[in-house]
RNA sequence: GGUUCGGUAGUUCAGUUUGGUUAGAAUACAUGCCUGUCACGCAUGGGGUCGCGAGUCCGAGUCUCGUCCGAACCGCCA
């Protein structure tokens, strides 16, 4: 070794020992005669302190290195005289006799510091530089922590972690597969799991009971701060269970995970049905932090001459508190929100309930102030507070609606990263409707299973049937998700003759998988927690990619090895591939 | 595919609205001074293809068009 002790482990008790550190040269403060320098390992810093009157050979020495140098230094430790209580080891520092300069090192080319100058590009290009701070390495202990306390927990339960192919078929259906050529096969392509649910659903079909993964996964869809090419996952899958199993058990990780990180408890989870969500959120991952509850008023708004009500789908509003005293110009922004592309909305409608218990609206042409408060007690508003009305189509509505929402909860910062709302979302529809295409998809994916009561609509009505299956929902964040799956051939069939696949197509595509189940598949089902996404939760941020050592930008990118990149024509022809120019 | 914002010193930014002298600040860096600092302090100094390319103009960091790059979002993500 060439070191007794870390950066971070020294303190008072130690006195008098003598100690080999190694490290980096965090920052060097020269008083003239005397020079402090930091000295950084993952662990912590300690100061190493260099006097003339001691030794100026060494004190000269020191003078030499600069930032980041990598040293190795031997020296005594000794009580400071002026201590800083900031560090763990700021009671002691090393008078040091003898520094061995394992390595020097350019500038970086920005602070390594949690308050760094490096903008977000800089730091991915080195990234290795900025994994150096100490804030970005404290996410990635977080994650290394987690990941213990998810295996020790799934473990504890009878779990077995078993791995599955990164190598296998590419299916249809969701998201788009990364392929890779396969050399032997000229070609053929091999696709990189978007998850291993066809192979965690084997397992079952093999007995294993109890399936855990922590896993990488890979769609190559567009990205977004908490979306990724590739991600991890934690893949769970259970035989022999109800949906009711499956939410009891992994409520239980969830709750384990915030008691032992964050010591903190929570009672049983809420659950809301998907129906509901969407009616009073206008969303499947409600942020549940801040009330401001979907109040539909057509009963009321309708039939009083304003035609933007009159003709609408649906009038549905929030009650924001305390607000009646927006300006214009508030309210005019709010307006130019909505307004925007991105929300899609035509317009916004707005009441003002007034402290003196008069009402000023957007719409006072065509309601009466009679008219107003029956629209108020409806949403149960107080004087002093603001309605924000929308009308249009309903479910698009209901989007924009939310879109405001939670501009709003922003606005007046009821949105808190601490502050943790959970629900479980329940009761999804199994399959959603596709306009382009013209035909029904899976809104889980093909193997959920339809709730048995509405099995029997399943082709009369197929927009209506109801699955079970479930998202668990933190802070307006899907953190994960999953389903009781199909485990009877010919349930799987009408799944995939709903969905539009000929029997001849599903035994291609699936037929391994529907040919397991004719060998006795246990009833099963599970789901999968986004890894990336809950760290970035406990840790209160809104990007995963500080939790990802190495992450890509934007898009796609991996700034700091520029992949990807081209490849050799030799490679080319060994995969039997042409390239194609893009127009 | 779309919307929005951004690209100026090693770095983070100001300057662009209203075109006009030598493009500034902070920080980093270098040098000097300083014996208890810990965001040390003080002084001095070097450091610029204003992303790139066209155009308008007597004159462009500033206006126009195109293009590249980055970020957030919409579509997309079973």
């Amino acid at each position: 070794m060439l070191r007794t002790h870390n950066c971070g482990e020294l303190t008072i008790k130690d006195c008098g020992k003598r100690v080999t550190l190694c490290g980096w040269l965090q920052r060097s403060r020269d008083l003239g005669s005397m020079t402090f320098i930091d000295l950084r390992d993952r662990y912590g810093i300690t100061q190493l302190v260099f006097n003339t009157d001691t030794n100026k050979d060494i004190y000269n020495q020191a003078k030499s290195l600069s930032r980041e140098y990598v040293l190795q230094v031997e020296g005594e430790v000794k009580e400071r005289s002026n201590k800083n209580k900031n560090l763990s080891t700021g009671d002691i520092e090393i008078i040091v006799d003898k520094i061995n300069v394992l390595n020097t090192a350019q500038i970086p080319p920005f602070t390594i510091e949690d308050n760094t100058d490096g903008g977000d590009e800089l730091r991915m290009k080195y990234r290795y530089l900025d994994l150096r701070r100490a804030c970005v390495r404290k996410n990635l202990e977080l994650r290394h922590r987690l990941s213990i306390l998810i295996r020790n927990y799934l473990n504890n339960k009878d779990f077995l972690e078993i791995e599955t192919p990164f190598l296998i078929r590419s299916t249809p259906e969701g998201a788009r597969d990364f392929v890779v050529p396969s050399r032997m096969n000229p070609n053929e392509f091999y696709a990189l799991p978007q998850s291993p649910q066809q192979y965690k659903q084997l397992l079952m079909v093999a007995g294993f009971d109890r399936y855990f993964q922590i896993v990488r996964c890979f769609r190559d869809e567009d990205l977004r701060a908490d979306r990724q090419p590739e991600f991890t996952q934690i893949d769970c899958e259970m035989s022999f269970v109800e949906q009711e199993d499956v939410l009891n058990t992994f409520e239980g990780l969830i709750k384990y995970l915030f008691k032992e990180e964050k010591h903190l408890e929570f009672p049983k989870f809420n659950r809301m049905t998907w129906q509901d969500a969407m009616k009073y959120y206008g969303s499947d991952k409600p942020d549940l932090r801040f009330d401001m509850k979907f109040v539909e008023i057509d009963d009321v708004a309708k039939g009083k001459g304003f035609k933007v009500f009159d003709d609408a789908e649906i009038v549905v509003g929030i009650c924001v508190q305390g607000c009646a005293s927006y300006t214009r110009k508030q309210l005019d922004e709010l307006t130019e929100f909505v307004k925007k592309p991105q929300v899609g909305a035509n317009g916004l409608v707005y009441i003002k309930y007034n402290e003196d218990k008069t009402f000023k609206s957007s719409v006072d042409k065509f309601f009466s102030q009679d008219d107003l408060k029956v629209i108020a007690e409806k949403f149960d508003a107080k004087p002093g507070d603001l309605m924000l009305i929308m009308a249009g189509k309903k479910m698009k509505t209901r989007i924009s609606l939310c879109s405001l929402r939670l501009e709003m909860g922003s606005r007046l910062n009821l949105r808190n990263p601490f502050n943790y709302a959970i629900t479980w979302v329940v009761d999804f529809p199994l399959l959603e409707w596709n306009e382009e295409d013209q035909r029904y998809y899976a809104m889980h994916h093909p193997f959920t299973a339809p709730k048995p009561e509405d099995y029997p609509i399943l082709f009369t009505k197929p927009g209506e049937v109801r699955a079970n299956a479930y998202d668990l929902v933190i802070n307006g964040t899907e953190v994960g998700g999953g389903s009781i799956r199909i485990h009877d051939k010919k349930v799987q069939a009408d799944m995939f003759k709903a969905l539009g696949f000929t029997p001849e197509k599903a035994q291609e595509q699936f037929g391994f998988l529907m040919n397991a189940f004719t060998y006795g598949a246990p009833p099963h089902g599970g789901l999968a927690f986004g890894f990336d996404r809950l760290c970035a939760i406990f840790a209160g941020a809104d990007t995963i990619r500080d939790f990802i050592a190495f992450p890509k930008n934007n898009s796609g990118r991996d700034l700091m090895a520029d992949a990807p990149s081209m490849i050799s024509q030799q490679q080319l022809d060994e995969l039997c591939l042409d390239l194609k120019k893009k127009d």
